[in-house]
DNA sequence: GTGAAAGCGCTAACAA
DNA sequence: TTGTTAGCGCTTTCAC
C-alpha cells in the first residue's frame, strides 16, 4: 500500500540491504549510495515501516506508561500530566514511542503488564506509582523486563528510580519556619509506610534537631491525601498541644488545616505550608507556601534513566533526584 | 525467545493457521480443536506477539493521541489528564493501544503526524485541540487517516468530533443568573473565532432574549485563558457598564473578575460564574459557580467514535454531544 | 474443518 | 562496500 523499502532500493539501484544500511546509520556505506539513496527515499517519501521493523530486530523502541485508575482521585493532580509531558520530551528526542495504560487495580495493571511484556508490545515499563511490596516490580523482575519508577525504591539495588529529594526538600522547608521564629511545628503527612512521607518527616525531625527544638511525636500525624483527612488531623494535634506552626505532605492537606483554622477563629498567628505546589496554592487566600517538586523533570529523566539502560545494557547510574524549590507564600510570613 | 504461535501449533498438533483461527474467533472450527488449542495456550502461556501480527494485518489498533506542549500552561488544566483516561478506558475495551505525544506547535503536530501514519504506528488519530484551518486535519484528510477531534468541527460534514452543549450549558448558566434576578449580566470569554467561545457567546444571548433582556454588545468582552486578561476585561466593562453579574468561560476568567473586585473593593453584590468546574473553583472564596463538562466522557466518546469507524468502515454516527452539569457555589447565591 | 505455503516489510548473518 | 538469503511470527488465500 505505502512505499516500501523495496521501491526504493529497485529505484536507487541498490539491494533493499543496503536501503536499510543507509538508515540505520551503518559507516560502511559510501558517502554516493548514502546520498543516492537518501535522494530517493526523499523523492518517494519513504517513511521505514515500524512493524516490520519492529518484527524483524524483536525491539519496538517503545515504552509502556502505567498510570492510576481514572476514578482515583489524585489522578487530577497536574503532577502526572507533567511527568506525562515530560517522559514524551525525552522520548521523542530519542525516537522512542510511549504507550500509556490507566489502570483500575493492581490485578489489571498486572494484567497490563504481562500483555504488554510476553506480546513483545514494549521494551520497557515507566511505573508511576510504587505500592508496597509491589507486585508489578516482582513480575517485571521475572520476567527480566527493564522498568523505571517515579518514586525511590530500596528494595533492589538495580532498580532504576527518580524521586526528589524529600529529606532535604522537608528539612528545608521546616527550616524556614524555625527561622520565622516558630517553635511548635506540627507535621501532617501521608501513610508513613510510604518512602515519600518517611523521607518528608525525617528532613522535618532533623531540621528539628539541628535547630535545639525537642521532637514530638505527638505533634506527628498521618492522613490520606484528602482536605478533611487533614482536618482531622490538626484538630487532633491542636487538642493536645500548643502549635504555632504547621508542615504538612501535600496542599490538600494544608487546606484541611486551614479549615479548622477559620472555624475556630484561631486568632494567634499559625503558620501553615504545603507541598507539591499545586494550583491552588496561590489562589487560597492567604495564598500557601509550598514546595514546588518539578514533576517534568521527574518524567523526563525516568524516560532518560530507562532508555539508557534499553541502549546500554546495565547503566552505571540508577537514580536521579530532582531539585525541588521552595515557594514561600503568604502563609508562613 | 518467547514462546510463538508454532510452539503451540505442535504441543497441539495441528497447525498454526489452525492457531491463528482459534485466536482471531475463526466460527470453522471444530469445538475439539479449539478447546485444545485453548488448553495448549494457557499452559504455554502463549500471548501472540503484536509486531508479527500488526506486520500480516496491516493494522497496529494503536490510536494516535496528540497533546498540546508541555511548556503549554493550559495543559496543567485538568481537562487534559481527564480526556487521556476516558479515552484509555475505551481503548482497553475494546483491546486498542494509546501512544501520546505532546507536540511543540504546528510543525513539530504535522511532523508528528506524517511519521505516526506514513511510517504505520498507528490506525487512527484523536486531536485534542484544533484550530482555525488546522494544517493537522488537512494532512488527516489528505493522507486519508482517519480522526476524531474534542470540540466540534464544521468544516467537513464527515469529520468525526466529540464536544459538550456548549449553547445549552451557557444558556443554563445565564438564565440561572437571571432568576436569581441579575439584569446586567456581562460576558467574557477567548477568542470568538472559536466554536467553543462563540456557541457559549450564542447560549448566553439566546437567555438574555428569551427573558426580554437587551443584548448589550458593550458587555462581552474578549480574553486569553489568563486570570490578568479575565482582569483587564472585566475593568474595561465596568468602566462603561453597570453590571450586576458575569458569565465566563473559564473559571480562571472568573478569577481574574473576583481581583477586581476585591481590588475595587465593590460592595455590591456581583454574582461571578466560571466554567469548567476546574478544582480551584471550590476552594476559592466565595466558592465559585462553575459548569462541569464531563472531560472523562469526552475521551470516551472520541475513541468510541474513532474506533467504530475502523471497525466498521464510514459510520452513521459522526459526533457526540456530552452532557454538562451546572454547579452552583457560593458565587451566585 | 484443517493444512500448506506465500507474504507482510524489514534486519542481519554470510558471502562476495 | 554491497548483495543474497533466510528469517522475525503472524495472517490468509487456496486446496483438500
Amino acid at each position: 500500500m505505502n512505499v516500501t523499502m523495496k521501491d526504493v532500493a529497485i529505484k536507487a539501484n541498490v539491494s533493499t540491504s543496503t536501503v536499510s544500511r543507509v538508515i540505520s546509520g551503518n559507516k560502511k556505506i559510501s558517502d554516493d549510495t548514502r546520498k543516492k539513496v537518501f535522494k530517493v527515499m526523499e523523492e518517494l517519501n519513504y517513511h521505514p515501516n515500524v512493524s516490520a521493523r519492529n518484527l524483524a530486530r524483536s525491539k519496538t523502541r517503545t515504552l509502556g506508561l502505567i498510570l492510576p485508575s481514572a476514578t482515583k482521585e489524585f489522578l487530577h493532580n497536574p503532577f502526572f500530566i507533567k511527568v506525562i509531558a515530560g517522559i514524551s520530551k525525552f522520548a521523542k528526542e530519542n525516537d522512542y514511542y510511549i504507550m500509556y495504560s490507566n489502570t483500575e487495580n493492581e490485578d489489571d495493571e498486572i494484567d497490563t503488564l504481562n500483555h504488554f511484556i510476553r506480546a513483545g508490545v514494549v521494551d520497557g515499563i515507566i511505573l508511576t506509582t510504587v505500592r508496597l511490596n509491589d507486585k508489578s516490580i516482582e513480575l517485571l523482575r521475572s520476567l527480566d523486563m527493564p522498568y523505571v519508577t517515579i518514586g525511590r525504591q530500596r528494595k533492589y539495588k538495580d532498580s532504576l528510580w527518580v524521586d526528589n529529594d524529600n529529606v532535604n526538600a522537608m528539612y528545608n522547608l521546616t527550616e524556614h519556619l524555625i527561622k520565622k521564629g516558630k517553635k511548635n511545628i506540627a507535621f501532617i503527612g501521608g501513610n508513613i509506610k510510604y518512602n515519600v512521607t518517611n523521607d518528608r518527616l525525617n528532613g522535618y525531625e532533623k531540621a528539628l534537631n539541628d535547630n535545639k527544638i525537642a521532637f514530638n511525636n505527638g505533634m506527628v500525624e498521618e492522613a490520606e491525601y484528602l482536605e478533611k483527612s487533614g482536618y482531622d488531623a490538626f484538630k487532633r494535634i491542636i487538642s493536645k498541644f500548643e502549635v504555632d506552626a504547621v508542615v504538612t505532605t501535600d496542599d490538600v492537606l494544608a487546606f484541611g488545616v486551614y479549615k479548622v483554622i477559620e472555624e475556630r477563629n484561631l486568632t494567634k498567628n499559625i503558620a501553615v505550608a504545603g507541598f507539591n505546589n499545586t494550583p491552588l496554592a496561590e489562589y487560597r487566600k492567604p495564598t500557601l507556601t509550598s514546595v514546588d517538586i518539578l514533576e517534568e523533570e521527574l518524567g523526563y529523566n525516568a524516560a532518560k534513566l530507562l532508555i539508557e539502560k534499553l541502549e546500554n545494557g546495565n547503566a552505571e547510574i540508577t537514580n536521579y533526584i530532582v531539585d525541588t524549590k521552595l515557594i514561600v507564600r503568604e502563609s508562613t510570613l
